[in-house]
Parts: C-alpha cells; sequence; structure tokens
RNA sequence: GCCAGAGUGAUGAAAUGGUAAACAUACUCGACUCAAAAUCGAGCGCCGCAAGGUUUGUGGGUUCAAGUCCCACCUCUGGCACCA
C-alpha cells in the first residue's frame, strides 16, 4: 500500500459521523416488512437524562448494543437499534423548583447534552425514532393504556400510607430515608394515608412467573423476580376465638396462612399484625388495651426500613383476655401481636410454632412461650428450631408418617384449605408531584370517577407558578383552578380533574413498542409492526432494574396483549445485564467524590474508537470494574497496529499472496472467536484475539488484502470510524457496515501439529509434537519413549495410562 | 437475617474437568536517538545462582487429572419486603 498517513482519530471519526448522518445507513428500513425476514430488534434501557451529563459508565451498554447491531447487520438482518428519553421524574421537577421554570426547558437542555455525548461515541442509533416520555404525543398513549386498564378493572383507588416527612411537607420514597428519617431535614417520618390510585399487578403473577420459563434472561434476575412475585404454596386454618360468638353461634376467628401446615401440633400461641383490623374488633375483651394500643402506634410510626432494621430482636404484646382455640386439639393458645407478622402479606396473621420455624423460635425463647417439636430430624444432632424434613410425632393420627405426606390431609382436619398466595403487592400508581402524567379521569360529584374521553386524549400538563410541592399532600396541579375545574364528560355538571400523575415507571414500561412505530398517531403501534419487530431480541440494562422496571414493563405488555393491542406475550426475550463501570478509586462514579470520568475528554484524546475498544476490553460485560484511563493506551496501540498493516497488504492483483499455514489457521479460528464471542457477549476475548491476530501479523511479510479486508470487518463493530476508512482506501464506494460478515473455513481451525504433554501421575513432566489427528495407540508409544519417561521410568509398566486426543498423555505410576 | 454474585500476578484479566496466568497495563533491561517521545526486541506469579520446587480466599472431598465438580468455612460486593 503506497499511501502512508498518520491515524488522525479526530479527522476520520468526525468526517465519518457526518457522512452516516447524510447517508442515512443506519436508518431502520421498515417500508417493507415480511414475515420471513430476518430482523433483529436491539435495545438499551434508555437513560434519565440528568443535568450532570454522561460520565464513561454509562456508556458501556451503548457500546455493546452497538457492537451486536452492527454485526447483525451484516449477517444480513433488519436490525432496530433505537434511543430515547425517559425524562419525567424527580431530578427534572426539582431543577424547576429550583429555577422557577417549566421542567420541559431543562429537560429540552439536558436531553440535548445527552445526545451530544452519546453521537460523539459513533453510535448507531436510528435518529428518526427518538422518542421522549414527557412529549404530550407520547404520553398520550400512557394515559391512553391507563384508560384501558381503568375500563378492564385493573386500576382503583384506595387509601395507602405514604411515608411523609412533616416539615418538608411531601412524601418520600423508601430509599430518600435514613434511619427513618427524611434524608434531607432529619425530621422522623411519619405515615399518612392518601388517596392513591392503584395497578392490579397481582392479576397477573401468575401469568408473570410461568412465562420467565421462556426468556433467555440470566438466572439471577429471574431468581430476583421470582422471590418478588412470591408465590407460595399453603393451608389457610382458621383458630376461633373464645367467647365472641355472636348471634347465630359462630365465633371470630384468626385465619393463618401458612406453608407448614404439617406443623399445626407444634402450634403454641398464634401472632396478630399490629395493624390488623381484628385488633380492633377485638378491643373490648383485650384486657391490656392500654399496652396494646401503644404497641401498635409504636408500629405504625415505624417505617418498614425501621421495622425490618430491628433485625434478630422480636417485639411484641400479648392479647390478655384472648385465647384462640386449636382447631384440631381444641386445646386453647395465646394471643399476641408482634411486628413480625405484617397485614400485607397472606392474612396478615401467624400460627407460631416454636420449634420449627426461626421467627417464631426467637420469639417464643424471648417472652419464655412453649415450644413443642412435632418432626424428628433425620439428623439426630439436629438443634431447634429445625426447619428440615423429618417424621411426626406429638400429632395423634399423623405420628410416624413423613412430614412431607401429609400436608394435605391435616389442612382438611382442620377445617381449612389449600391456597395460593402471593408476596407481589398490587402497584401504587400515582404520585403527589407535578412532572409526571396526569392520570386522565375527572371526580365528579354525581357520576363518581369519570374517565376522560379517549377522543380528549391526551391530558395536557399545564404551565403552573410554582411546581412546589402543596404541603397538602395534593400534586401542584390542585392549584390551578382553571386547568382542575372541568365538566364532567357523563352529565356534564362541575367535575375535578385528578390531580395526582403518573409514577415514572409508567412511561418506560411501553417505550420498547413505540419506537417500532414512533410517529403513530392514531394507534399506540400499528399490529404489522409490531407483529414484526416483537420482541425484543436483545435488552441491556443495569441489574438494579431487576425487580421493577422489569416487572412493571412485563405486566404492561400482558395486558397489551389482553385487549389485542400486542401479539407477542414477553417483551425482552433476551436480556443482559451491563457490569457498572467504577472510578479509578474503585468506588462509584459520582460529583461527591471527584471520581468522574467524561466520555468527550476520553474521545478527544484516544478517540471513540478506543473509548469503544477500551470499554469492550476492560474485563466481562457483566461484571463491575473500575476505569483505568491509563490502560487506554493498549487498545490505541492496538488501533495504530492494525492501521499500520495497510503498509503490508499487497494491492497489486497480479502478485499472489500465499497463506502459510499459522497465519491461515490464526485468521480462520480469530473469524469463529470473534462471531462467537460476539454472539455470547464475551466482547473481551473477542478483542484480544484479534489482538493475537494481529500481532501475528506483524511478524509477516506481506498480507493478501482479503485477509486485511476481513480484519477490518470483524473490528467494524467495535471501530467503526477508522475501519471505515481502511474500507474507502480499498473500496471507494459502499461502507464496511453493510458489508458481509466474514466466514471461516471449519476445516482450518486447527494446526496440522499438535503438542502433546506427557504427565506422570497428573503433573507435566515432557512434551513432544505429533501430526493432528495421531492415534491413541501412536501417542501412548511416543510418550513412554519421552526422555523423562526413560530417564526415570524406564522398563517400569504404569498402572494406568489416560490419553486425551491431541493433548494429554498421563501415564500413572 | 434472607437472596444473588465474586475471590487467580503489581494491575484489568484468560482458561469445553486436561500444560494456570492468553491478551493488555505497569515495571526492568536492550536497540534506534545528541536526547526524549514513539516504535521495535527481551524479561516479568512466588522461592531459588541454578537444577528444581511451588502457586487460583481457607480447610476437606471426588477424580488418572480440580481455578473449574461436591461439602464446610472466611472475606468482599449488590439486592431485600422478618413473607409465616
Amino acid at each position: 500500500m503506497a499511501k502512508k498517513q498518520v491515524y488522525d482519530h479526530k479527522k476520520i471519526e468526525k468526517k465519518w459521523q457526518k457522512k452516516w448522518e447524510t447517508s442515512k445507513i443506519y436508518k431502520t428500513d421498515d417500508k417493507t416488512l415480511k414475515a420471513g425476514q430476518k430482523k433483529f430488534y436491539v435495545l438499551d434501557m434508555f437513560p434519565y437524562p440528568s443535568g450532570e451529563g454522561l460520565h464513561v459508565g454509562h456508556p458501556k451498554g451503548y457500546i455493546a448494543t452497538d457492537v451486536v447491531s452492527r454485526m447483525k447487520r451484516m449477517n444480513g438482518f433488519k436490525v432496530l437499534h433505537p434511543m430515547g428519553w425517559d425524562a419525567f421524574g424527580l431530578p427534572a421537577e426539582q431543577f424547576a423548583i429550583k429555577n422557577k421554570t417549566n421542567p420541559m426547558i431543562g429537560v429540552k437542555k439536558t436531553v440535548a447534552r445527552f445526545k451530544k455525548q452519546i453521537s460523539i461515541i459513533g453510535l448507531d442509533y436510528d435518529w428518526g425514532r427518538e422518542i421522549n416520555t414527557t412529549d404530550p404525543k407520547y404520553y398520550k398513549w400512557t394515559q391512553w393504556t391507563f384508560l384501558k386498564m381503568f375500563d378492564a378493572g385493573l386500576a382503583y383507588e384506595s387509601w395507602e400510607p405514604i411515608n411523609w416527612c412533616p416539615s418538608c411537607k411531601t412524601g418520600l420514597a423508601n430509599e430518600d430515608l435514613e434511619d427513618g428519617k427524611c434524608e434531607r431535614c432529619g425530621s422522623v417520618v411519619e405515615k399518612k394515608p392518601l388517596r392513591q390510585w392503584v395497578l392490579k399487578i397481582t392479576k397477573y403473577a401468575d401469568r408473570m412467573l410461568n412465562d420467565l420459563e421462556t426468556l433467555e434472561w440470566p438466572e439471577p434476575i429471574k431468581d430476583a423476580q421470582r422471590n418478588w412475585i412470591g408465590r407460595s404454596e399453603g393451608s389457610m386454618i382458621s383458630f376461633d376465638i373464645e367467647g365472641t360468638s355472636d348471634a347465630s353461634g359462630s365465633e371470630k376467628k384468626i385465619t393463618v396462612f401458612t406453608t407448614r401446615p404439617d406443623t399445626l401440633y407444634g402450634v403454641t400461641y398464634v401472632v396478630i399484625a399490629p395493624e390488623h383490623k381484628l385488633v380492633l374488633e377485638l378491643k373490648d375483651k383485650i384486657k391490656n388495651w392500654k399496652e396494646v394500643e401503644k404497641y401498635i402506634v409504636e408500629t405504625k410510626n415505624k417505617t418498614e426500613i425501621d421495622r425490618t432494621a430491628e433485625g434478630k430482636e422480636k417485639t411484641g404484646v400479648k392479647l390478655e383476655g384472648i385465647s384462640a382455640i386449636h382447631p384440631i386439639t381444641k386445646e386453647k393458645v395465646s394471643v399476641f401481636i408482634a411486628d413480625y407478622a405484617l397485614a400485607g402479606y397472606g392474612t396478615g396473621c401467624v400460627m407460631a410454632v416454636g420449634a420449627h420455624d426461626t421467627r417464631d423460635f426467637d420469639f417464643a425463647k424471648k417472652y419464655d412461650l412453649e415450644i413443642r417439636e412435632v418432626i424428628t430430624p433425620a439428623d439426630a444432632d439436629a438443634q431447634l428450631p429445625y426447619l428440615g424434613d423429618g417424621v411426626m410425632i406429638n400429632s395423634p393420627k399423623f405420628n410416624g408418617k413423613k412430614n412431607t405426606e401429609i400436608f394435605e390431609e391435616i389442612t382438611k382436619l382442620a377445617g381449612g384449605k389449600r391456597e395460593v398466595v402471593y408476596k407481589l403487592k398490587d402497584w401504587v400508581f400515582s404520585r403527589q408531584r407535578y412532572w409526571g402524567e396526569p392520570i386522565p379521569v375527572i371526580h365528579c360529584e354525581k357520576c363518581g370517577v369519570v374517565p376522560v374521553p379517549y377522543k380528549d386524549l391526551p391530558v395536557v400538563l399545564p404551565k403552573v407558578k410554582s411546581y412546589e410541592p402543596t404541603g397538602t399532600g395534593e400534586s401542584p396541579l390542585a392549584n390551578i383552578a382553571s386547568w382542575v375545574n372541568v365538566k364532567c364528560p357523563k352529565c356534564k355538571g362541575p367535575g375535578k380533574r385528578e390531580t395526582n400523575t403518573m409514577p415514572q415507571w409508567a412511561g418506560s414500561s411501553w417505550y420498547y413498542l413505540r419506537y417500532m412505530d414512533p410517529k403513530n398517531d392514531k394507534a399506540l403501534v400499528d399490529p404489522k409492526k409490531e407483529a414484526f419487530w416483537s420482541p425484543v431480541d436483545f435488552y441491556v440494562g443495569g441489574a438494579e432494574h431487576a425487580a421493577r422496571h422489569l416487572i412493571y414493563a412485563r405486566f404492561w405488555h400482558k395486558f397489551l396483549q389482553d385487549i389485542g393491542v400486542v401479539k407477542y406475550g414477553e417483551p425482552f426475550k433476551k436480556l443482559q445485564n451491563v457490569g457498572l463501570i467504577m472510578g479509578e478509586d474503585g468506588r462509584k462514579m459520582s460529583k461527591r467524590y471527584g471520581n468522574v470520568v467524561n466520555p468527550d475528554s476520553i474521545v478527544e484524546t484516544y478517540g471513540a474508537d478506543s473509548l469503544r475498544l477500551y470499554e469492550m476490553f476492560m474485563g466481562p460485560f457483566d461484571q463491575e470494574i473500575s476505569w483505568k484511563t491509563d490502560n487506554i493506551i493498549g487498545v490505541r496501540r492496538f488501533l495504530e497496529k492494525v492501521w499500520r498493516l495497510q503498509e503490508k497488504v499487497v494491492t497489486d492483483k497480479k502478485k499472489k499472496v500465499d497463506l502459510d499455514d499459522t497465519t491461515e489457521i490464526i485468521f480462520n479460528q480469530t473469524i469463529k472467536k470473534v462471531t462467537d464471542d460476539i454472539n455470547e457477549l464475551g466482547f473481551n476475548t473477542a478483542v484480544s484475539q484479534m489482538m493475537i491476530f494481529v500481532n501475528h501479523l506483524e511478524k509477516v511479510e506481506n498480507i493478501s488484502q482479503a485477509v486485511y479486508l476481513t480484519l477490518i470487518k470483524l473490528l467494524a463493530p467495535f471501530a467503526p470510524h477508522m475501519t471505515e476508512e481502511i474500507w474507502a482506501m480499498y473500496n471507494p464506494k459502499g461502507s464496511v457496515h453493510v458489508s458481509s460478515w466474514p466466514e471461516y473455513d471449519s476445516t482450518k481451525l486447527v494446526l496440522s501439529t499438535v503438542t502433546v504433554v506427557v504427565q506422570v501421575n497428573g503433573k507435566v513432566r515432557d512434551q513432544f509434537s505429533a501430526k493432528n489427528g495421531i492415534s491413541k495407540a501412536e501417542m501412548e508409544k511416543m510418550a513412554l519413549a519421552s526422555k523423562y519417561i526413560q530417564e526415570n521410568f524406564a522398563g517400569k509398566t504404569p498402572a494406568r495410562i489416560i490419553v486425551v486426543p491431541n493433548k494429554i498423555v498421563n501415564l500413572v505410576y
């Protein structure tokens, strides 16, 4: 190659980013969608555009999806790789409060900044599909889906307690609390019940659980979802409360849910959650009511964090004067309230078996209650509480049986029934804040809750003077009389708009569908486009969304399936988590620690291609790794080596360049490894394989154009700018990014000569080279003839010989 | 407390049960240079002058062979809703 140019990343990257923009090579073509076409929808969890801008950790996932999408495009797939903004939520609102400007303005600025930072990295997004959850044209459909849920009876109003800071006069999320105190002002946080909109996500618990099996997700994430949904099979069993029979003779009951009905004979007391309504109903019979009431108040003022932070120490109060009747033995058992029972799970009541449950054991020990063993452990040394399986004792009719085999029978005997219970709670879907989608309903004195007619959507967020919380717990929207007061769509009488807004999760629960058809004003998504692109083939984002975002989106999707908007039952077929990039000091990148590195400066100094390559090379993709600017020089050197290889490329077509054996093998191995590794997200090893190949090519005198351009193709997804520049030198028209992905010759992956290791008792002692495919017998012979064996074991016959073809002969003496 | 993940050179790391440390950074020495940078070459787990020995958090086990599988433990990271 005659031309000797320096690798000038600034010039090259600017030039191609511009060219790609004008040539639109990354535009997703959906004019002609046919069923048989290969499609690949690859998606990043879209960012919240904060004022701080991007640090080098953010683009790691974007670069990975970019590498994958570029390879898929070269493989002949129709690729959908979009980007957008999840821009509702607190930070923009707080910015607005501070600057007294509409959050829309702040969002515009931060989006522009983010987009610029993302753009200089050279990602192949189709920006024609950019979406923003705060755009009324977008949230029209968020509101539309809410109305559909309302129509389906899945949205209801309920009084739910929130964490309330009496000094800031706002509601707080659990994460805004520190030891039960407001993170910002330190006041003790109270529980305050507010009227909320709630979505019946629990209706989908079973489906969400079962369909997990169909997903190619990391097992830990599936586990997190299973735990979040928390299905348990158990028994509902009732204990009569002594002396509470009414006129008809039936008594008040304490109904417990238990996963261990087999331990029923071991019940020595019963626990009711302090906030359970049954406690109030029993008020007149409780002799120590004052004490009980005090405990209830204490519990109420504890936040959930507080309640859980207490760790092992169990507290509770005995309800004096109250006894429950054991449903089988008819024995009297005492009744406690204790905050380790939660009203929100199961029935809110627990049957306590000190001998076979850790919490019950701790509690029984503390209050000196009887502990009655009903299962003999398989292991005689086992200590109480014994949680495992065994043989029943102290349980008439069941003694001698295995505990695992009596669940049904004992439940029946106790007059109970088997039931399935979920941990999953319905989704509290309203926020008393300004910066969110207005919930599209109207409250009418006569007609009650009336949905806004579909034709009136979107209900646009009005401009207000103050974005501050009102102090009453209501959204700032409540202060805008002109917006709040409307006619009831039904009776035309006076009505008031709902002033609660939706949580940030709403917009992100379905955005992947909007990318398929971003400009559609008639429907959430065109059914043909949905049918073609669904599901998302590959979804990448942080593991912190394992439970919340991914549960909400799956719920939302399944609802849309039920009303016929989507056909496929799951939104995200394959999921991969990005490992965080930490600061050089090993801590999270944050302004607070002063360890933030911006991509802009790295791109300036080393180039976007080096940044991309480094983030892919630095380690396993899903692992958390510390950033190290010093190490970028390694991938930069690699790119320069690739660039310099041009000097060895033979362009004269008459001159034939033969591949020597070794080069040919490494060449084919490299194609295979890079292809396989990208598919399996082993980006770091894909890069190192290319390094090995390039290091080898440096030792070779001449390189054929075909081999060089194949290398360029393999490298193109990682370093799109430099490879495009090199490609253009040999192919003035076209782009490497729409060229075809290389294939390897599977007959040329192994050298004709292999090194065989001679081991004695598993330790390496000698080695010899042999022809690839050498027979086992031949290997054995050569091993016995090796120098080490001759010198140390001559004449001795090994007790055993293990031969691993082409690799190892292990002699056992 | 529960759930999940991770412990390998100075550092980031690699390794279908089959030669541990590929690739890269840092470092040392050398070549080129008046010099420096860049580049190239050599070395680089630990002990040892060497021969050799030894090494994947700790302790056991399975196996001809263990970083990899099993059991127990320790440490770190992330998540959590004491879930009956």
